[in-house]
DNA sequence: CTCGATATATCGCTGCCCTAAGTATAGCTC
DNA sequence: GAGCTATACTTAGGGCAGCGATATATCGAG
């Protein structure tokens, strides 16, 4: 099933803004996304999602617009010059933390499977 | 510096249970250990190695036994069986996540590094 | 003999995510 | 056209985990 909450805490933010490095993407969309991407493990609800895509705008690591032009209002979110920045800088900090617990792991690890 | 609080977490139970299944280990021990495996950046604090600690033993995954031969008491703590299945179980779960999280960074997370 | 390192324990605060509830439209079935 | 489901966004409230602070005690160095 989906992973326990606590192992994507603190790497929401990074696939949220990964997920908008492709192109500008609105907020239900992202949920799909996520959701297609992951295998169905990482199911976000609305209300998880929402509260990031806000604290991302109010940080200015992500810019807004609203698009009424289809039937259903649609609220695009796209990547900034800052998110940019800290989505490299994000990525740079998952990548160390996931490369330092896997040596923790050690043969433990190595036993379940090669490489991450 | 040390990771964000958050990304660490859900990953604080299965590093404590790496670092017990090498043998036993008191719990100043384990914060050493962490620190000196991590370059620094997993630098516990007491206040939170202890309680984790305290759980896993109610959870029958860790048993603790005193030693006051030394001067300093120590207390001792190993893997019981549970514990080994927990950790079998839960590194399982942490590279299916790091792989899928991996995988959702695409291109972005290899140009930062090629493999984790 | 004072200071810092060793060694364990507990409590309260903070902050993140989830649950739940609320609003509203589109499109389908009957 | 009534009702259901999927789409689409928002906010309020609560739970829980780790951190900082605090307490206690021994040991070695200066």
């Amino acid at each position: 099933m989906g992973f326990s909450r606590d192992l994507l805490r603190g790497s929401l933010d990074l696939v949220v803004l990964a997920e908008l490095s492709c192109g500008e993407r609105y907020g239900y969309q992202i949920l799909s996304a996520l959701r297609a991407r992951s295998g169905g493990r990482i199911d976000l609800k609305a209300g998880t999602l929402y509260p990031i895509l806000h604290k991302l705008e109010r940080d200015g690591c992500v810019r807004s617009r609203w698009d009424e032009s289809a039937g259903r209002d649609r609220k695009w979110y796209g990547l900034t010059e800052k998110g940019r920045g800290r989505l490299a800088e994000n990525t740079r900090e998952w990548l160390d933390y996931a490369r330092c617990v896997r040596g923790m792991l050690g043969g433990e690890g190595a036993a379940v499977e090669g490489a991450v």
